[in-house]
DNA sequence: TATAAAGAGGTATTCTATATGAATGTTTTA
DNA sequence: TAAAACATTCATATAGAATACCTCTTTATA
């Protein structure tokens, strides 16, 4: 059971957005302040950008930043956006060769584990992430370069 | 977001062994009837047996069949075992190289999403999955081999 | 208006966990 | 003692994910 480092990356975007906000940031930053790859960065948010989680600024002194304020943005409802097309097991997908499926109820115990699993998580906005007692550290660890101090 | 076809596997052997309670099956008829590996399936069916959920006899006349009652199987409990050490994300892991872990909560909270995720799968037992309802089909579908009638 | 900065997007390659295959060993019973 | 069945190890294949590379488009500003 795994969630793809897409996912994790776009947790880890947001994170930073939220931040650094409202300053903007760009891709090339935020792939060097977490040592990953600008490349699979850049489809991370795009993605974000295009279901509505940030908003990017093309060309000069263009930049990436959130679409809305951290406490209106729910952890869970991105992982979900993300991950809800994922196959759990073979019977969610298109090439299922499960015999069973027909007479089977797991497939329907396996939907609401996920969406249990889900629900879980949106339990918490990026504000909550970001939560005083934790802020300065992760601009700390992230070395977050701020023009207005927070 | 998915599970491993092991633990799949693992899912099918136990309905195939409830169905044909207290018959035994071996390795090769289940994987037969699944069309799937038989290889692949020695090794869930070692682990299924190394973790008690079935007990296998070895030699002549051996095969497998359930260590318990369909009603004592829980559903959930299989999966857990079976994808508990699974790293989630990246920072459940042992190479993690995010450097927001010290301080970053998600981590909390996909713990708490993934227990989550295992609860609402143990709410069910190999009893229900194999309920009068649908136990006649699946033993169709799988056209399982009978001595005595079900 | 030219240039540089930044994102958009396609394609190709690499990586890795999972899955599969193959071969041999061990146990049991007819 | 031979056949049936699980046990165990090693090797290989595969698919999806991640990464790299390259070109295009947009936009601010010198």
């Amino acid at each position: 059971m795994m969630i793809t480092r897409f996912t994790d990356y776009a947790l880890r975007v947001m994170a930073y957005l939220g931040l650094k906000d409202p300053e903007p940031a760009t891709i090339k930053e935020i792939a060097e302040r977490y040592d990953i790859s600008k490349n699979h960065l850049m489809k991370v948010v795009h993605m974000l950008s295009e279901i509505g989680f940030v908003h990017t600024t093309r060309g000069k002194n263009g930049g990436i930043r959130l679409s809305r304020a951290a406490e209106l943005i729910n952890i869970g409802q991105i992982v979900r956006t993300l991950e809800q097309h994922s196959v759990l097991v073979e019977c969610f997908g298109n090439n299922n060769q499960c015999v069973l499926t027909p007479s089977c109820r797991l497939k329907h115990w396996f939907a609401e584990a996920m969406e249990n699993f889900f629900l879980s998580l949106e339990k918490y906005t990026l504000a909550d992430l970001l939560h005083e007692d934790q802020q300065q550290d992760m601009i700390r660890l992230l070395a977050i370069p701020m023009k207005s101090p927070a």
